[in-house]
DNA sequence: TGAGTATCTTAACGGCGTCAAGATTGGAGA
DNA sequence: TCTCCAATCTTGACGCCGTTAAGATACTCA
């Protein structure tokens, strides 16, 4: 990528994304302003309309990258395991991992009203392709059981709903505060992740 | 309580709260605006200042009501169960409903960041009692065991983000979009409180 | 009745997302 | 190498937002 003048960025796409992440990380999204944004970034504010349409586009385009680097973090992380269930563990492990070491993607990712324009509409690239990975690392678990065995469905659905409620307490803060807190994320973990009769 | 002048509302608060429930239930939270609110509840932008300091404060007002009728839904959904297992469980589906059937409130309830000042600062009055009450109900499940036992921990932790996670989910639309959503909501909960190991 | 307080309005401030119009630049084709 | 076009960026503006100061109105209670 060759350096460019002081008037065009060369790259403002990507710093766009970049230091809106950061901006993410420092405020929370809410406060995230796309005028901030151009002003950290040294450009003017009409500039990132030359990249995104609008804010909500550039939000999408964060979560859809965050959605991707997930869906690596579950090959990686999966593939260094044996057996169907450890690598159903190490996916669900994964999905915490990522939400708690790229919270601001996360962030973003997980509020699909920010750069989902209507419901169901253009619900594509936002997190559907990692349920599969999901759904597909639990149907391993059970070969010989159909993809709509009751099981199947009930240990996709418990699996999503652990590793992302558990995620949104976390780094939101409910946890943290509660007594269950000072245990810390490894040991909740692995109480989530053994415990043997749901509540 | 009296009916007022055209000047003097009367019940301007009570009315900005269940005006404000509504409008986030038409345009969600992020969208949620003041201006909009005091111009249907029939009063001048100005007038909202008189009964909340800001914009954060009315959420806050906002949450709090709903964490206390999510409360009380504990307490008479539980009343009427037999056994602490089957109190346990009427709460966690308690949780669930009052997400689904007051989601505006719930919407608010869940955004701590809308109305929380600063982290731990004052997260007070914003469901931490509704953490603790699902603590009982576990504890009384485990008489033999004390309060800080790990299945007990384990045990909360668990139900806790069942019930947010599938809550967040649901109401979101990715629980809704996948084929696990075809189920509906009363299938899906009896597959959640059933399944026997976690993903 | 009159004073004081609670409540509401008007008008303004700066910041926000967005857009139109114009300036600057990089690069493809002559 | 020159020319011109498309891509990129800036300036300046619009309407909407949250918030506040100053003043108007109405209820309350002595």
């Amino acid at each position: 990528m060759e350096k460019h003048s002081d008037y065009h960025h060369g790259s403002l796409r990507r710093a766009l994304i970049e230091t809106g992440l950061e901006l993410i990380s420092e405020k929370g999204v809410s406060a995230f302003t796309l005028r901030e944004l151009a002003k950290r970034a040294g450009v003017s504010t009409a500039a990132p309309y030359h990249h995104f349409r609008n804010k909500a586009e550039l939000l999408e385009a964060m979560a859809a990258e965050g959605w991707r680097m997930m869906g690596e973090g579950f090959e990686a992380s999966s593939a260094a395991e044996e057996t169907p269930m450890e690598r159903l563990y190490a996916i669900g492990r994964a999905y915490i991992t990522f939400a708690l070491e790229h919270t601001p993607y996360f962030r973003v990712m997980s509020r699909p009203d920010l750069y989902c324009t209507e419901e169901e509409s253009d619900y594509s690239g936002t997190g559907l392709e990692v349920f599969e990975m999901l759904k597909s690392a639990v149907t391993e678990c059970y070969p010989d059981r159909d993809r709509s065995d009751p099981v199947i469905q009930a240990t996709v659905l418990n699996a999503w709903v652990q590793v992302h409620g558990f995620s949104m307490l976390w780094i939101d803060g409910p946890i943290r505060t509660t007594s269950l807190g000072k245990l810390g994320v490894e040991e909740l973990m692995k109480l989530l992740f053994k415990t043997p009769v749901t509540g």
